[in-house]
DNA sequence: AATAACTTTCAATTATTTTTGAAACTTTAA
DNA sequence: TTAAAGTTTCAAAAATAATTGAAAGTTATT
């Protein structure tokens, strides 16, 4: 395999997977081209390698800037805007996990916490319903709680042994 | 908020956050349906809960029991087939990473160690996209590897302790 | 072995999401 | 201040994914 193929394999491969997790093969793949690019790339430049058209790049490039994940670039002497990707990995997963918490997970605890406090001096069905979805409340919490506490666990003595351990 | 808003909120919700992550719409609901109903359901008793029809009914509960979060209960007397949920979280929980792992990280992280894996004495351009892509690699193997440990990870005393001091 | 009860399959339809492309907008340089 | 270079917006079109429904397939009962 040579380099065209395997950075063509390699892009295909994270659009694909972007789409399996509700994020957009498009979003991913200009993600994807930037994390290999060495240098900062121009929307044509974007726009010519993954063949999409002007609007696309455009919406896409400002959805990954309101991730936090790409950066927008001033090289003297041009005059139009070079991007490039957050290339440290523990930086990007962070980012990427606080984004989804903020969008997706926040709002959802909310339905769960209002649905989980009604009534429950009612039938033994509503007492069951209760039941669950507290559970629920309190697990998706949980979950979400840790991905508050990476950015400073991965800092810290106790994070790293316990990183180690799970190899 | 009387129980059946209640539920319908919930059900709309779960749906809306498994589309957002990449599991259809009608599965998820199938699912929280299923969580929060006290006895075990039939076919069309989920048809006609969810307004959807047989083979849609028939084709997500396949699924779900694929996923192994879904069983089949049969009801003596009862001719016609019951479906229940998987209702403990950490157990649920599990099963989706699992099966997530299974059939998108995995075949990405080969993906990975092809493309990655290039002959590197070519171009400054592909020493960059190695390196980037071996780094990749790396981290997804390492983040798929906890998967697979959260299993054992939170039956033991460190597991328990670190569970604490994310509190 | 015929029939009734129930489930699965899948081509066609419907709904949703993504992409395009051209007009509107913004910024910079002369 | 104007025109060229570049970017954004968004309605319409295209692509993708989910859903229906009826026919085919199974299984249990008499």
């Amino acid at each position: 395999m040579e380099f065209k193929e395997a950075k063509n394999k390699f892009i295909q491969t994270w659009g694909a997977l972007g789409s399996q997790w509700g994020i957009n093969k498009t979003m991913a793949q200009i993600h994807a081209l930037l994390m290999v690019s060495p240098e900062s790339l121009s929307m044509e430049d974007i726009m010519e390698e993954l063949l999409i058209s002007r609007g696309n790049a455009s919406m896409n490039l400002r959805a990954l800037m309101d991730w936090g994940i790409v950066y927008k670039e001033y090289k003297s002497g041009e005059r139009k805007e070079f991007f490039t990707a957050e290339k440290d990995l523990d930086e990007l997963a962070v980012k990427i996990a606080q984004e989804r918490s903020k969008r997706e997970i926040k709002p959802a605890l909310k339905v769960l916490k209002d649905v989980s406090s009604i009534d429950t001096t009612k039938s033994a069905e509503t007492k069951h319903f209760v039941e669950q979805t507290s559970k629920l409340y309190d697990f998706v919490l949980k979950a979400d709680n840790m991905i508050d506490k990476v950015t400073e666990f991965k800092d810290n003595w106790i994070g790293r042994l316990v990183m180690k351990i799970m190899k």
